[in-house]
RNA sequence: AGGACUGUAGCUCAGCUGGUUAGAGCGCACCCCUGAUAAGGGUGAGGUCGGCAGUUCAAGUCUGCCCAGUCCUACCA
């Protein structure tokens, strides 16, 4: 038997059909930094309309987690994408480099910034940490195949971005949107500084529990909100505390405005007293105040007591009802009474009332001399005077001692206060900001549309932003004071541009060294530098100014789009809009898209102590990143994202469908030269024509899906078509056809010119996403190319059918359905075991007359497209039993096992076998082939 | 506890303004092929559309409640 095989065009490439990535996408990064890619990328898209992804920055601390990963790859798409639609999309990612949690990791290595090591030897430290920090996060950045300026990010401690975060606050200051005020923080009496909520700890501590008596001023008042005018004796509200150094802050009184407080008549150093509380803790507080007879005379809800005004204790002092959410029934008397000077929620009720801190407490815990009946005592040690000055009063009810759980200092292990500290605030309505920035949201589109609400409502609600911090590592608040007003110097805009000028060349030390007489002069003794720091939230806020506008290559204000994880609407979306608002009066983003958070199968988020994390480099490492790139584009971003081993592995199946399709395409590109080989689109065959319309068509919805970050259902469409219209349809009928007919005739050819076409297009649709496969790949398609795949845009040679064109779209629709049709026929026989492989076969298509009009155009070829011996068409009124219906209207198909010789070079069953002497073997067209003039084909 | 979001076959996703027997791909099962071969082709089985109640002639699609999960309310980035 003669070996026909070497006759045959066979598919050869060297383009492997495993990936291998884990060790191959190493390689290849190799190549890229070598080559150049990223600036190879600037230099092809020099010139085209920019679009600007501004990084968002991450912070310099910790390994990459998969959270990570989708922020960047998602990033690293849509920068990707936008270069193949036609932008010029460069990427400069940055990283957040001041802070606590860097702040306390160096603390654990060298010790407390001024006490064991100064404060510059700190800082140092503490940059050194961030650099470290960022090379490796950098690292694995790079491996997941993101392209960025890696060589220059943006780090907000560079010594330039520290400057220009300083001038941001400057100019926000100059807008008159900041403001100096008081606000509660924790504070450790004994460290003598403010803690951050990472630095408490909670242990047990034994405290005064007290119950005191505030006196109605005006008991009518109250007799009328209660609506009663029953009882006898003083009317007074009975609250309940732990913490009876906070007494003498004690401003008012908060209930809730729906729960329900009832007046009783009891008695109280043997004299008649009226008391309020709530009904709720009725029983529990009368028991703890030794109240054993009493009488209910009145009972009403809280918003009805609003603004009834008190006594205070021991002072002459106003002391108001005011409602607030906080209050519960968990214990005391469901009044509190409040001191926005040593409790956040009193704070913020009392700001919400207009009432502002005493700020009775200086740094040591020590009453100021101002504070009446206490100056000069410790906190302390306090209590039992201040129970001693109550019961004086005749207001105190009970005294006993509790143990609970307090707050601490981590360091010391010494109790925490509550205490108002001087700070700089961002005022939102001072200046109108919050109306400005809700303004200004409604010209941005949010990606997806709930976020717009999501903002919306924070921005409502926000409270002023402090942001001033007690810390060491943060760029200081480069602001001068006078010594006895507080007042700002007069010349901030000079004074700000002198600090940044020399921290711009000093860093941020360059502050801390600064003599004032060297810019103040004279007047240098009568003013004072603010030690604090920025919150580092202004850091990463104000990047709109400091990186957006100053990168050359960036050198764009407004961003076109913001991307971050949801948690962002509180975090980065807000600190830069308020910003962005204060300086320039408008949102610094066109678009801000946003993403779920990564969570197991079973939708749980991932945790240590669940076990079910996913580290990116195990990903890398094994399967490869453009594994993890594919799970992060086929994975819809608006929601939770789930992510497991099992997910991991079907994302794998579907990266192999995909990379087996293009090597077979390359595969049977073997021995084409486009310049040489390539068919006009008018002489191509009209099944190769179809598949390149398919592909033209298909590009059009991917750019469209890519351009408004719809990568889930580019990666289907692009599955899809890899299975359905190629593997499934054009591939299996064109194989015939590339290896029976003559290697140079215009039937092969075509069909490689149609192969090629949907090659160039294929690997441009999967670079963004398969980076490291797309490049690959690139290496391996015929052709003069540019060194990598992202240099171009979407490929320009697909054509579309014409409109008169004989064979449509329509056409070809239909004859998948007949394909269908036969297909299931066939698997009847199978099943039965009458025939096996189709080209063993021969089918009968019984057709109505439009369905068989239409096939007959296929002619002879039909048989190509059915992959049988032989596909004959007959009109559906001869269909015999036989014959088996099909999903198609107006077809039936019957199949029989073909009688015919098989020839050994096509393997199809002809009965023209044997007819050539020469080649007894083969079938009619075969012999044409090996020894005539070629095969001619017009279709398939 | 509040606010936002999510919940359709084992997995990833479609299901438009409510209207025929809820779709696709993957995976799975079985079969074919052995000239894409640690590939390829075919057929098929899988769903009380998170649950309950309601509106409606009609609900996966509207309303309410409930369940589960995630993010944010902690100044921590």
């Amino acid at each position: 038997m003669t070996d026909y095989k070497a006759t045959l065009n066979l598919p050869h490439t060297d383009f492997p059909m495993r990936g291998n990535l884990a060790k191959r996408e190493p390689e290849m990064l190799a190549r890229w930094e070598k080559n150049g890619v990223y600036q190879r990328i600037r230099a092809a898209s020099a010139g085209r309309p920019k679009f600007i992804l501004h990084d968002g920055p991450p912070y310099a601390n910790g390994d990459l987690h998969l959270g990570h990963a989708v922020n960047k790859i998602l990033k690293d798409i849509i920068v990707k994408s936008k270069g193949f639609i036609g932008y010029d999309a460069p990427y400069v990612p940055g990283w957040d480099c001041h802070g606590l949690p860097i702040e306390h990791k160096v603390e654990t290595m060298i010790g407390r910034a001024g006490d064991k090591v100064d404060y510059k030897t700190f800082r140092a430290k503490c940059r050194e940490f961030a650099l470290g920090q960022i090379d490796n996060q950098r690292k694995g950045f790079i491996r997941m195949g993101v392209f960025g300026d890696w060589e220059n990010p943006y780090l907000t401690l560079n010594h330039q971005t520290e400057a220009d975060i300083i001038r941001a606050l400057g100019k926000i200051a100059e807008s008159g949107h900041l403001v100096r005020g008081f606000k509660p923080v924790y504070w450790s009496v004994v460290g003598g500084s403010a803690l951050a909520e990472a630095e408490v700890e909670y242990h047990d501590k034994t405290s005064f529990s007290i119950d005191v008596r505030y006196k109605a001023q005006d008991p009518s008042a109250v007799l009328k909100a209660f609506g009663t005018d029953a009882g006898e004796g003083e009317v007074g509200a009975v609250i309940w505390t732990t913490t009876p150094w906070t007494l003498p802050a004690s401003q008012a009184m908060s209930i809730h405005p729906d729960l329900d407080y009832v007046l009783i008549q009891a008695t109280v150093n043997d004299a008649p007293a009226r008391l309020i509380l709530a009904e709720g803790l009725l029983e529990a507080a009368t028991e703890r105040m030794g109240l054993e007879t009493y009488e209910t005379l009145a009972k009403v809800k809280g918003d009805a007591l609003e603004g009834l005004v008190f006594d205070h204790p021991f002072y002459d002092r106003n002391i108001p009802f005011l409602l607030g959410d906080h209050v519960t029934l968990d214990a005391g008397t469901g009044i509190v009474h409040t001191a926005p000077d040593h409790g956040m929620e009193d704070f913020l009720v009392c700001q919400h009332y207009g009432i502002e801190t005493l700020n009775p407490l200086d740094d040591k815990g020590v009453y100021r001399s101002n504070v009446e009946l206490f100056a000069g005592e410790h906190v302390y040690k306090v209590d039992p005077h201040i129970i001693d000055v109550c019961k004086e009063h005749g207001r105190l009810l009970s005294e006993d001692k509790l143990t609970h759980s307090y707050a601490h200092c981590w360091r010391t292990k010494t109790p925490l206060i509550y205490r108002a500290t001087p700070q700089w605030f961002i005022s939102m309505d001072k200046e109108g900001l919050r109306g400005k920035a809700l303004e200004a949201i409604q010209g941005v589109r949010w990606v997806p549309g709930w976020g717009q609400n999501r903002i919306e409502a924070m921005m409502e609600q926000s409270p002023d932003w402090c942001i001033s911090r007690q810390r060491t590592w943060g760029v200081p608040i480069a602001f001068v004071t006078h010594k006895e007003t507080g007042e700002l110097h007069p010349e901030l805009p000079r004074i700000i541009e002198e600090v940044a000028k020399r921290v711009e060349t000093g860093g941020m030390d360059a502050w801390w060294d600064l003599e004032l007489s060297e810019i103040l002069g004279d007047e240098a003794d009568q003013y004072e530098k603010v030690t604090d720091t920025l919150d580092v939230w202004f850091d990463s806020g104000v990047t709109h100014e400091s990186v957006l506008r100053k990168r050359p290559e960036l050198g764009q204000y407004p961003a076109d789009m913001y991307l971050e994880g949801s948690d962002q609407h509180r975090g980065w979306f807000q600190s830069s809009l308020k910003t962005a608002v204060a300086m320039n009066g408008s949102a610094p983003y066109k678009q801000v898209l946003t993403h779920g958070f990564t969570v197991d199968e079973k939708g749980y988020k991932m945790s240590k102590s669940l076990g079910n994390g996913i580290a990116p480099d195990e990903i890398w490492n094994s399967l490869g990143s453009d594994i993890m790139r594919l799970w992060v584009a086929s994975t819809d971003y608006s929601g939770e994202m789930p992510m497991s081993k099992d997910i991991l592995n079907r994302t794998a199946d579907a990266y192999r469908r995909i990379r087996n399709t293009a090597r077979f395409l390359t595969a049977n590109l073997n021995g084409f030269e486009p310049a040489r080989d390539s068919v006009a689109n008018d002489d191509m065959l009209a099944l190769d024509r179809w598949a390149v319309d398919r592909a033209y068509r298909l590009q059009q919805e991917i750019n469209d899906l890519y351009d408004n970050y719809q990568f889930l259902q580019a990666y289907q469409k692009i599955h899809h078509f890899c299975v359905l219209d190629m593997g499934g349809f054009y591939l299996d009928i064109i194989k015939d056809r590339q290896y029976t007919t003559q290697e140079n005739s215009l039937a092969r050819r075509s069909c490689q010119t149609a192969l090629y076409h949907v090659l160039e297009a294929l690997v441009r649709w999967i670079a963004p996403i398969l980076s490291f496969t797309a490049d690959e790949l690139w290496q391996y398609i015929p052709g003069e190319r540019s060194d990598t795949v992202f240099e171009q845009t979407w490929y320009d040679g697909l054509t579309p059918l014409a409109a008169d064109e004989a064979l449509d779209g329509a056409f070809w629709s239909t004859v998948q359905e007949v394909k269908d049709g036969v297909n299931k026929v066939l698997e009847v026989a199978r099943n039965e075991g009458r025939v096996g492989g189709s080209l063993k076969t021969e089918v009968t298509l019984y057709c109505d007359a439009d369905l068989k009009a239409g096939l007959a155009k296929l002619g002879e070829e039909l048989r190509f497209v059915t992959l049988t011996s032989d596909a004959r068409l007959a009109d559906l009124s001869e269909a015999g039993d036989d014959a088996l219906d099909t999903e198609l209207e107006g077809l039936k198909v019957s199949v029989a096992a073909s009688e015919q010789p098989k020839c050994a070079r096509c393997w199809h069953q002809r009965p023209d076998v044997g007819r050539n002497q020469e080649h007894p073997e083969l079938c009619g067209r075969c012999v044409e082939n090996v020894a005539g003039d070629g095969e001619v084909r017009h279709y398939a």
